[in-house]
DNA sequence: ACCTAACCGAGACGGTACGTCAGGTCTTTCC
DNA sequence: GGAAAGACCTGACGTACCGTCTCGGTTAGGT
């Protein structure tokens, strides 16, 4: 027997909808995602609390949810120049340049806490909001590999953890800077591990 | 003028400070992090919670603490047989190992979850805990420069974090498993970036 | 000029207003009055809240309906014996009986919240549901008065007030019992007030 | 075994105390009893909830301390000037007077609903505020009745039952006015009652 | 036999207050 | 004067209902 029908998604009313990831992502913009708090977002977006918890769990799942909806707007797709090199300079570069910007990394570290805090939330936040990307770069890897620009034994997924890895443990850690020159470098470093020549 | 003395640190009480540091891993161990709080770290420890804001500034001070406390028993040399592969295989696997263990992997997510959200955390977290295992395996690397295992030209930093960095990063969003296979192909992939040969 | 219409109550289901009544007496019985939601009466009689909200101004006055409704059937008459201690005996002790039982009396003291909380229902609730008692039992004083039984000079509200203020007073601060004796010493004390003779 | 110790009545702030007792009289004679909130006597009171809620189990019960620590003062005495006539209207005058007066009449009726709606309330309503007046009239009439000038066989409960009772359904169901005449009246009718002469 | 106006069940909505929980501060009492 | 104990003010939590509103789906008359 199946019941326990919770609300009726048909009648959800987008006006609200629309109204509270907005203003989830504002105030996460204002305030740290420690201070952000669910009486908030509701008083922004004018909205009742209860309306909110009919249709999330809870903070963590609403920021989620808004960071993914403002995140496929600029669902990046890579570039294919034929140099792997230079495409992959191409999609490190503004990613550190994010990470980099303390307004922008705000939103991601709010999104790494709730990762690192709820196993469920880890699963959206993976398929939703950087399995694009990573699947991006992967598919530009094989590529290259069928172009005999990366070796054939690697491990593509290996590959792309082998440079988002070290650019988003510098920027946790807070290890070093998050440099163009820093982008470039570990560019270079990834590919001298993957290339299928010295240079 | 105020003295601004704050607590007298030669009449600190050191049965507290172990019992509230001992309660704060116990706790960390018992629930999530987002669970535990200062009454209950207070309460375990058969202490007020003024002994506790009397000498941290809050929640998050009081688990780096303890987690360093915990640590310093552990602080890993790293060894030296000359062959750099085998070496690194032997400080990755049991690092790859903690982080898959779910029970150890949750104090390094609690620590995490401080570093992302306390800038001031971040530094102490790093320089205390992650520093000492960070510079031993800087160190061997620069040894295996000098035997020309490494070329010459590679940024030591870099090169620790081209093996750290993926293995978080990994671990951190559950982008796959962390197997004793995983490590020794990242130290294999790792290695391809900085040896001075092909192989 | 607006025609101010309102409902048309031509058109309004019976059937609801039945359910309705009769929920919100059920749930009376069950819980307390504070206890007593709208939303609970337009659950248990399978009806939207907005029938309900149609058709009454609130909860208040829902109940005081359910309880006119159910009242109206047991608008006892005044009997008249030519006796006129009979006759109040006949009409106090089924009264106090009533008080005294805990499933009747939880309407009377629904009624009595709504009465002191709410000056317009408290003019229906007088109108609707105590003046007939209270004109009965004034006309058959009246009566009393013609047959000398009664002095003359006797207001007969006051005389009326006399009786049932007691019964109330006691039920309302649960001051005493209210056993058939109550009763009873109750009609011959107003009596002694009220009657020509001393007997 | 018993523990379930609850907070610690010595460590009592006596300051919050008086100021909750005082913000609730004060918003009661503002709103209505159903419109007074938790909330809103802890604001201006300029106290937790939660100190509110460690001491009493709700809005009622702070009311009624509120208001039998109000009453105390007034504890009127019941005078004995060996004229029992004229004592009663001594002191069925002024209490008349104050169901009269909107202002103090709003607070008996939040005394009253809560007296309906909670039988522990009732029984405290009972003995901490109603008692002290009932008691004094009760011995007053004894007094008199040792004068010979009640009959020797009256209920003296009944009697005091008798002169409060009608007053109170009076003013609860809102049946007439509360003039001084009324007073007078219903002194005059009860003593016709009571009394060891016809007159 | 259709039309259309309005009631109906249902339930989402913006709100208010609830009673609870934990934070960090302040006070009391003991050692 | 530090420490245990715990009351205090604060403010967010998640829930329960409020009274309003909007949505299809019946019901009526009225034509």
């Amino acid at each position: 027997m199946r019941s326990q029908s919770g609300p009726d998604p048909t009648r959800r009313s987008e006006r609200s909808r629309r109204a509270i990831l907005g203003a989830a992502v504002e105030l996460l913009g204002e305030t740290g995602y420690n201070e952000l708090t669910v009486e908030a977002i509701a008083a922004r977006a004018g909205v009742g609390k209860q309306t909110i918890y009919r249709w999330w769990p809870g903070k963590g799942a609403v920021i989620l949810d808004a960071l993914a909806d403002a995140a496929v707007d600029v669902d990046a797709q890579m570039p294919d120049t034929g140099d792997i090199r230079k495409d992959l300079y191409a999609i490190v570069r503004p990613t550190v340049a994010e990470l980099a910007d303390p307004r922008l990394s705000a939103t991601s570290r709010a999104l790494s806490i709730e990762t690192l805090g709820d196993e469920a939330l880890a699963e959206q936040v993976r398929d939703r909001l950087l399995r694009p990307q990573f699947d991006a770069v992967k598919d530009r890897l094989r590529a290259a590999q069928r172009a005999n620009q990366v070796r054939a034994d690697v491990d593509l997924d290996q590959a792309v953890e082998l440079i988002f890895g070290p650019m988003y443990y510098r920027w946790m850690f807070r290890i070093g800077p998050l440099s163009e020159e820093y982008a470039n470098d570990l560019v270079d470093l990834a590919l001298a591990a993957l290339g299928t020549d010295t240079a």
